[in-house]
DNA sequence: TCGGCGCTTTGACGCACGTCAACGCCACGG
DNA sequence: CCGTGGCGTTGACGTGCGTCAAAGCGCCGA
C-alpha cells in the first residue's frame, strides 16, 4: 500500500460512525457549531469559504485518507463548507473523543501537514503565473492519485473549470485556455473532465520557466 | 487585558527556557530538524518559504503572543524560516513536553487558528485586487496592535515594502503606489515606516468595492 | 427525436498591475 | 563635509490575464 498523504488508520480503526454523502451534499457548513472532525474514507470533496460580499473561493480539494474540519477547533465553529464532489463516505470523529482514543499525535500531524499544504497554495497564488499554477495543480492531483494507487497519468477531474479556477486564483476562461494550450503542446490530452498526462517532465518544466 | 490572537499563557507559565533574538536573526530555518515550537514573547517576526528555483515568499508576520513552528510537526523538519524583524524574545517549547505539560488543547487551538488565518490569506491572494489587499493588510495589522493594547491607528511598520509586497502577492512598486494613493485619499498618512490611519471605515470600504 | 440548460471553449478587447528606469531620501562612515 | 548604498517613490510602458460575448458540446427530460 503506498504512503498516504494523511494517515487516518488510527481514526478509522477506532469504531467511529460512518456516513454516506451524496454528490453535491454538504458535510458541514461555515458557521455551524463544531463538534467533530471527519476522516474521508472514499470520494472527492472541496472545501470553500465565503466572503461577506458574496465572493467565495475554493480553498482545497480533498481525497480519501485525509482528515478535515480542524478549522473549527479554534472558534468552536466551522469556518468553511465541506462539499462532496461525488458520492462519498466519511467517518465522524467527535472532537472530545480524540484524546480518549489517544489520537492526538496523529491529529497534530494532520494539522501540521495541512499548514504546510497551505504554504504551498500561498506560494502558488502569490508567485506563480497562470500556466505555472495550472501545471502545479495537475501535478499535485497526479501525485495524490498515485499515492492512492491510481494512475498518475490518467484521471477524471471531479470538479468543474470554475472550481479549479477559483482554487488557483484565475478566471475559468484562463483555465480552459491553458488546458487547451497544454494539449496543443503535447503535454496532456483533455476531453471534458478526462485528463491524460503525456509528458510529466514537460509539465514540471512549465513551472521552472521564469518569464525569460 | 484584551483578547489575544493566540493564547500562549499556558506555554509561557510552564517554565520553558527563553531566548533573545536580535533583529535579522533566524530562530529556525527550513530543512532543520524540528524539535520545538516557539511562543513569541516580545517583538516582531516574519516566516518565509523558498521555492527550489530561488523564488521565495513571506507567508506570515507574527507578533507577541503567537505560537509558531508547528509546520515542523508533520515531517519532523521545519518547512519555513522564522526571522526576527526587530530585537525580540521567544520561549522554546520542546515538542515532546507539550503532552506532559497538558498543553495539547491549546496547541490544537493555535494550529486551528493558524489554519483559519491561512484561509484568509488565500482569499486575499486569490480574489482581491491590489488596493483591497493592501487595505486588508493594514486593517489586519491595526486589529492585531489593538488586541495587544497598542494604538490601532498609529504604528510602525517593522517590515520593508518588499516584504509587504511578497506577503500580499504584489510588486513593491504597487505597494508603494497604493500607500501613496491611500494618503492622497485621506485614508492614512505615511512617512517611511510610520503609518497613521485616519479613516478606518474608509479603509474598510475599499475592500467592499467590487469592480463596478 | 428534439429542445433546453449547464458547462466549456474560443476570440476580441481592455485594463490592472508588473517591469524597467530614474530620482529622492536617509543613515552611515570616512 | 560629502560619498555610498539601501530603501522608497514616481513615471512610462508593455503585457498577462480578466471580461464580455458568442458559439460548441454533452446530457436530460418531454
Amino acid at each position: 500500500m503506498p504512503m498516504m498523504r494523511t494517515n487516518i488508520a488510527g481514526f478509522t480503526d477506532a469504531g467511529f460512525t460512518r456516513k454516506r454523502v451524496k454528490r453535491g451534499e454538504c458535510v458541514y457548513r461555515s458557521g455551524e457549531a463544531f463538534d467533530a472532525i471527519y476522516a474521508l474514507l472514499t470520494g472527492f470533496f472541496k472545501t470553500s469559504v465565503g466572503l461577506e460580499d458574496g465572493r467565495g473561493q475554493v480553498i482545497a480539494f480533498h481525497m480519501s485518507g485525509e482528515l478535515v474540519g480542524m478549522d473549527g477547533i479554534g472558534s468552536e465553529r466551522y469556518t468553511t463548507d465541506l462539499v462532496a464532489l461525488e458520492d462519498s463516505e466519511v467517518c465522524i470523529i467527535p472532537y472530545g473523543r480524540v484524546a480518549e482514543a489517544g489520537l492526538q499525535r496523529q491529529l497534530h500531524q494532520a494539522m501540521s501537514r495541512e499548514l504546510v499544504r497551505d504554504q504551498g497554495v500561498m506560494m502558488l497564488l502569490g508567485t506563480m503565473r497562470a500556466e505555472e499554477r495550472l501545471a502545479a495543480f495537475l501535478l499535485d492531483l497526479s501525485q495524490r492519485f498515485l499515492a492512492r494507487g491510481f494512475s498518475p497519468c490518467e484521471f477524471h477531474l471531479r470538479m468543474k473549470r470554475q472550481e479549479i479556477a477559483s482554487y488557483i486564483g484565475l478566471s475559468l476562461e484562463t483555465v480552459s485556455r491553458f488546458l487547451s494550450r497544454f494539449q496543443d503542446d503535447g503535454l496532456i490530452t483533455v476531453q471534458q473532465k478526462h485528463i491524460r498526462i503525456l509528458d510529466i517532465a514537460g509539465l514540471a518544466a512549465v513551472m521552472q520557466r521564469v518569464s525569460d
